[in-house]
DNA sequence: CTGAAAGCGCTAACAT
DNA sequence: ATGTTAGCGCTTTCAG
């Protein structure tokens, strides 16, 4: 019985032989300092930081059965959107040794429950974090629950368990949007919204409605567009609304992609941004400052809603379950309209 | 000794005691199965297939010292490169238990090599992709090479280890590019290239140079600005450019989010496009066509890239140390010039 | 408060 | 060709 000693790599039983105490009363040290008396504990600590033991990932992973991964799962098409999110996450991961692993997913393959499921089977994530729409499916939401499985989602709407959720509010952003382009002297104002099955979409056009309403202003039917999140659906909805006889005079688009779309179809048509059309989009993603001249867009700060979805997720682990008095509520960030280059269309 | 069937998961035992093998015989079926007599090995895998048994990654993990994990490391600015990379990456790791995880760094950093070297310690990847700038740092990759630790680089040049690498020829794109602008009649033409810092804006320019001294042109000195790889630094150099006595008919700009900024001084300053300028980006990001009017770009595969890095690093793993006689050379994947909107400036 | 022994699920050496 | 034994590095009984 050989003590073999892997080349550098500093184990637990290292630690306690140096210690002159059992690996059990190290690990202890790692995860139940309390019960370990105070002198000996302050003796394994020291020579833990002394070495800059680390306890392998793969060895905890397994006899707990929960490895350090973060999957984030989404099916969200906007690109921007997505880093985004990644950043905010990763900012809030650095420094631990928790990683962040990508899994986009497709609701519309018949068995993407399944293969969330087997992934989280296999692998044993820590925690996931949701994104819309995705994080809208509550069927999925309790079958992981049933596992005890960790999970944050982020969402637009309140899902069944508001402690574990980070909220935009969105029907105040669509409110937001009404409200500027009403006061920027606009009436005949139209609205390019995302695919139903996005909450977001239902969120960001009833408070428009809402906002409109406020003035007494009705959103009309030929000034409604469905699009799909994405640029060209922006751009062939705004060409339908530009090219109609009764055309509007300003645009809120339900995201930034549709919106730099509809700057697309204004040029090819002649109108003219923003002497003849207003625009406005939503997630204030750098494109906004891209386009010429630059655009106005509700303000999501995706970034942080990534960074406070991660921290809830860890915030998680530390709290015995049970304990989650201190988190009420579904953290919800707010909105705000950044006005790049308000102009009254006439 | 009781046989603690764990809910539902069934491992390597379950396996060996239905087939009435030890489990060893199991595991040999799984990593050599040539090892194996036929009739047996058929008969597991029939078992192994029926029960849809995949081994625990984190089981195996532990034994073999090394993950499932495939970690992306980027030090890139644009976020629309890394999404194209994560994609092409995920499309290649798409049914395997490879996982994608994010490691951003930053080269400024002191420590930033440690940093990668204890992730790569703690985590045991199976894996590592580089992007440029980080690809580029050959005392990093013998690092990691010390340690036997698989990796594949993306670059555009030429590193230690060719049979590991994903090429893109950008010397030749930079060809292009001025061939390009040339045919359209251009004869002032000026070029913001990216940090001297990145391999590629060296590889670009001197192609460009090149490709106009085809035609027996040169690249003024005023004809030359250093951008940063980012929108603003794109917006700055352009307006320099446009703003001078001389000004130039056609830039040439290192990456797409620089070309972008182009367009937008360009805007700014009352210099039509493609009336009075003409402009060329590198990469084919999807805001080519999302500016008006849509852009010329080198058509850089970007995702294409990723997926052959990650194809790479897996077939590593097949091919057992220096059997990789069928992998001669790096692998290279063309560039095309797409040609959106070319008109001559006059 | 602490330790010995067993186990997480798999693989590597060394038998047979 | 197959099984036995001993790990990988950590945690969890259950004694003491």
């Amino acid at each position: 019985m050989t003590i073999q000693r892997s080349e550098g790599t500093i184990t637990i039983n290292d630690i306690a032989r140096m210690a002159g105490v059992s690996k059990k009363t190290v690990s202890r040290v790692l995860n139940a300092p309390s019960t370990v008396r105070e002198k000996t504990r302050l003796e394994i600590q020291r020579i833990i930081k002394e070495y800059g033991f680390v306890p392998n990932p793969q060895a905890q992973a397994l006899a707990l059965r929960r490895s350090t991964l973060i999957a984030l799962i989404y099916d969200n098409p906007s690109p921007q959107y997505i880093v985004n999110i990644q950043r905010g996450v990763l900012s809030a991961l650095k420094g631990t040794q928790y990683q962040i692993v990508l899994r986009p997913c497709d609701r519309s393959e018949p068995d993407y429950h399944d293969k969330i499921l087997a992934f989280v089977r296999l692998h044993n994530p820590f925690g996931l974090i949701f994104v819309p729409s995705v994080s809208e499916d509550e069927e999925l939401a309790a079958a992981l629950r049933e596992r005890k499985q960790h999970f944050v989602r982020i969402a637009s709407v309140n899902t069944s368990d508001r402690a574990k959720q980070i909220k935009t509010d969105d029907a105040e952003g669509g409110r937001l949007a009404a409200r500027h382009l009403v006061q920027l002297g606009h009436r005949k104002i139209a609205h390019i919204h995302g695919p139903e099955s996005f909450m977001s979409t239902h969120q960001r056009r009833l408070g428009f409605i809402e906002g409109l309403r406020e003035f007494d202003l009705e959103l009309a039917p030929n000034m409604i567009a469905e699009g799909a999140y994405n640029f060209d659906s922006g751009v062939k909805c705004a060409t339908k609304l530009l090219l109609a006889k009764d055309r509007p005079t300003a645009i809120f688009a339900g995201n930034d992609e549709m919106a730099v779309g509809v700057y697309f179809a204004a040029r090819k048509a002649g109108v003219r941004i923003p002497k003849d059309l207003s625009v406005v989009g939503f997630d204030d993603t750098p494109m906004v400052s891209r386009v010429w001249p630059a655009m106005t867009s509700v303000r999501s700060p995706i970034q942080e809603v990534g960074r406070s979805a991660a921290e809830l997720l860890l915030k998680t682990d530390k709290l015995k379950e049970g304990d989650l008095k201190d988190i009420p509520d579904a953290v919800t960030l707010d909105l705000m309209v950044r006005d790049s280059t308000a102009h009254i269309a006439t």
